[in-house]
DNA sequence: ACATGTTAAGTTTTT
DNA sequence: CTTAACATGT
């Protein structure tokens, strides 16, 4: 048997409590009486069915909005599990989000029970390829230690090689190289297989050989970016036959979740997987929806779901279309819009649910008006008795986020942002965490760099060029080259005992670490390092919360069994500490909405150039429109009960007013579903629906023609929160000019405050003159010139530490790699 | 080394 | 209009 370690290796270790007489107890029984179906497929319709029970062969599961896509999932993996046809360590389960897995997890452990214990390798593609690595590290290059860089650190690492390179950072930005290479990895092209023309196109010719040189820079650091993940394990497979076939003839079962959002990299992942020699073993179920396939900008392939037959032969699909989320209208709107698209496999969503209410259109003068009309509604809704927790606020661009908070805060109607800056992502988190990296991994420069003047010790530019330069030149990371640094004069004296203070901090602190806690550990290096202190005497106001945050972060430090295996649940892993507390109306884009669902969903925004968004227009085509388009349909679709879609006439873009023109997916939904709200008598209603291209909609005004709805609805006045902000001295309604705007919006505080420090990177000179370390080429009596001491002649050498006789300066030690023979 | 003023730019986001 | 990165001044 093979596996034995696989539970060991388990990452997240959820406390679920496995109810007992799951399903493999049940399955006992029902093997006992013979004819009786097992009762764990109680109450799933034909289609779910058939797409649990077609266990052998590869299986395209087509599962429309709100079919019951999970629920077969996690089924499908219990009845495998139940009908003794694999070991939960046979099963390979890919999901995107970690949030996907830790609820499939769950739901599994509810339906099977100890059972399932362990689900070795269910989790999400990065997640699972990082457990491969770190088992065969050496195979690619790496030491099983390896750690993960994020976003920040990837940025970081790019601007140190465009310096290395000359590049002009202000004509080719850091974060544009990352973009490129990024978009190269989600393709799973090497360096080597860049195109040329893309190559070129960054930095006059040089973007191949600038990945080509973070790559080796990700090499020489041991770590490897989100995109390496997948890349070195496909290089993995694709090198080492016998390591393929050993994980092919492990994982008899395999599913993805998703699959319309997978890249080119993780497609050849899977099928490198799927394509076992055996073909007992080539059992792949995909499971995804084409219409929501809305990640395509960052990657995603849609390809990959609408060519599986092709891709894998002899495949079946299966769909599931009877939908038990949304009323009739609400599925009969979302169906007809998405009806529009070509590049479809086709499905026809349909309910056994009652009609229900119609889509409600409603225009708007301006966006304010429209956030006016929705946190009305909202009210309304409140006053009838239903939660704020059920209903949403989705939108196009963040940008519009603003606006309806203002609202919601002048209302006084509790919300919450989805989808904010993640915990792991906040500054006092990533410090927290660049201390604990150098403690575990003192050559980790990245980090040792990110804290080496946090909290301000008067390190400055300046003493970090001269450690880099050393570190440069001999090849070694920046910690040790303090060390070689704080026994010269290279330094000057005060910051020289900084460092040197800051090591012997690090010396005792990775002493620490083997007989500690690793709570205790951090709680120690975070105060000894003057960190905690630092935010205690900070008087704004985010400093409280990120106390609190620091403390969660140890709180949860205690939860892993190491040090180690924390970190790595920091990048991978860790989620924002959402404090779920009350009844909120949620604010979020429509991707982040997609999975979610609610009884109302309010709709702003449904205008041409905003949505459909103009620059996928341009940047895409029509495939761009068709994204949009599968964005729209997500977002109706979200809806259990009520959908309200907004549109305004006039918006402010980038500060400037703009007339407007109402999105033609408004045009494209069918009359029958929808219904139009607080329309001025002047716009009819005949003719609508007919498709007449856009720009033609019976919804259009002409700018400034038009007083405002607010005026056709003066009861809307009465509403508590309209009372509430009258009472609170906020000026008339009227048309909004009246700069209310309260300041403290929760996004914009979180966001803003999770910006880093944006201290310029470390400076590498030109050069890679490459001078081997050890011992010194230099011999007493050399002449030597130093770029800060000028010529002098070499009186002592030891090892790579000369004491120079400088004409000017005087006698000093310095380091040879800053001399040069003369 | 740090605070303050100036300027440029401005979809969607997970791992 | 807003925000963040940059440049300048103390």
């Amino acid at each position: 048997m093979q596996g034995s370690d696989d539970h060991s290796g388990n990452m997240a270790a959820p406390a679920y409590a496995p109810k007992a007489g799951g399903i493999a107890a049940r399955a006992r029984q029902g093997a006992m009486a013979a004819h009786t179906p097992p009762s764990w497929l109680d109450g799933l319709n034909p289609e779910q069915r058939l797409a649990v029970e077609t266990t052998e062969g590869p299986l395209l599961v087509l599962a429309g909005a709100g079919t019951g896509k999970t629920r077969v999932l996690t089924t499908r993996i219990a009845h495998i599990l139940a009908s003794g046809l694999a070991m939960p360590s046979q099963i390979l389960a890919v999901t995107f989000t970690n949030k996907a897995a830790r609820e499939m997890k769950e739901r599994i452990g509810h339906l099977v029970g100890p059972a399932a214990e362990g689900m070795p390798w269910l989790g999400t593609f990065h997640a699972i390829s990082t457990k491969l690595l770190r088992r065969h590290a050496e195979l690619v290059s790496l030491k099983p230690t390896f750690t993960i860089l994020d976003t920040d650190d990837q940025i970081r690492l790019m601007k140190q090689v465009l310096q290395a390179e000359g590049v002009d950072e202000k004509r080719w930005p850091a974060r544009q190289l990352a973009n490129l290479i990024d978009g190269w990895k989600n393709r799973a092209l090497s360096p080597a297989q860049v195109p040329a023309g893309e190559g070129a196109a960054f930095a006059n010719g040089r973007g191949g050989k600038l990945y080509a040189m973070y790559q080796e820079r990700l090499k020489t650091l041991n770590a490897a970016d989100f995109g390496d993940l997948l890349l070195e394990s496909i290089r993995l497979f694709r090198e080492q036959p016998d390591v393929l076939a050993m994980y092919q003839q492990r994982f008899r079962y395999m599913l993805v979740d998703e699959y319309q959002d997978t890249n080119v990299a993780q497609y050849l992942w899977l099928r490198l997987l799927a394509q076992g020699r055996d073909p007992a073993h080539r059992n792949l179920c995909c499971v995804g929806d084409d219409d929501q396939s809305i990640y395509g900008w960052r990657g995603a392939e849609v390809d990959n779901i609408l060519r599986f037959e092709h891709d894998f032969p002899g495949a079946q699909v299966v769909r599931l279309e009877r939908n038990y989320r949304s009323t009739g209208h609400i599925l009969t709107a979302a169906s007809e819009l998405i009806a529009r698209n070509e590049g479809r496999l086709g499905k026809r969503l349909r309910t056994e649910d009652e009609d229900g209410e119609k889509v409600a259109i409603t225009g708007a003068w301006d966006s304010e008006e429209e956030a006016r009309l929705v946190g009305e509604e909202i009210e309304a809704l409140q006053a009838k008795g239903h939660s704020l927790g059920d209903m949403a606020i989705l939108v196009r661009i963040s940008a519009q986020m603003r606006e309806m908070e203002d609202r919601l805060v002048q209302l006084g109607v509790p919300y919450r942002v989805i989808g904010g800056p993640r915990f792991y992502e906040r500054m006092e988190i990533r410090d927290a965490m660049a201390y604990l990296r150098c403690v575990v991994s003192p050559a980790d420069d990245l980090a040792f760099e990110r804290i080496v003047n946090t909290p301000k010790r008067g390190l400055g530019d300046a003493t970090l060029q001269v450690l880099h330069a050393h570190a440069r030149a001999a090849r070694i990371p920046l910690m040790e080259a303090a060390r070689y640094l704080v026994e010269t004069e290279e330094l000057k004296p005060k910051p020289r005992k900084t460092i040197r203070d800051l090591l012997a901090d690090f010396g005792r602190w990775s002493a620490a670490a083997t007989r500690m806690r690793q709570g205790e550990l951090a709680e120690l290096v975070l105060e000894e390092s003057g960190y905690t202190e630092m935010w205690r005497r900070d008087r704004s106001a985010e400093a409280s919360g990120r106390l609190d945050n620091l403390k969660e972060l140890v709180r949860s430090l205690e939860e892993f069994p190491d040090l180690q295996s924390f970190l790595e649940h920091v990048s991978l892993v860790m989620e924002a500490a959402d404090g779920d507390t009350g009844e909120r109306v949620s604010l979020m884009t429509l991707h982040a909405a997609k999975g979610l669902e609610f009884d109302t969903v309010f709709l702003p925004g449904w205008e041409e150039g905003l949505f459909p968004n103009q620059r996928a227009l341009d940047e895409s085509g029509r495939a761009g429109l068709e994204e949009e388009r599968r964005l729209a349909h997500v977002g109706i679709t979200r809806a259990r009960k009520r959908a309200r879609i907004y549109f305004a006439s006039n918006r402010r873009i980038h500060g400037l007013w703009n007339a407007t023109i109402p999105s033609r997916f408004i045009d494209e939904l069918p009359e029958s579903a929808v219904e139009v709200l607080d329309a001025p008598a002047s716009y009819s209603y005949g003719g609508y629906g007919q498709n007449n291209g856009y720009g033609q909609s019976r919804f259009d005004r002409a700018a400034g023609g038009y007083a405002g709805a607010a005026e056709t609805a003066p009861s809307s006045y009465a509403t508590p929160g309209w009372q509430r902000a009258q009472a609170r001295g906020f000026g008339q309604g009227g048309f909004g000019r009246d700069g209310y705007g309260a300041g403290g919006s929760q996004f914009a505080a979180g966001r803003g405050g999770a910006r880093g420090k944006g201290k310029g990177g470390p400076v590498i000179e030109g050069e890679l003159v490459a001078r081997s370390t050890g011992a010194s080429s230099f011999s007493v009596g050399d002449r030597i010139f130093h770029q800060k001491f000028g010529p002098g002649s070499v009186a002592l050498v030891d090892g790579n530490k000369l004491t120079v006789d400088f004409d000017k300066a005087g006698r000093k030690t310095v380091l040879d790699s800053f001399v040069e023979a003369t």
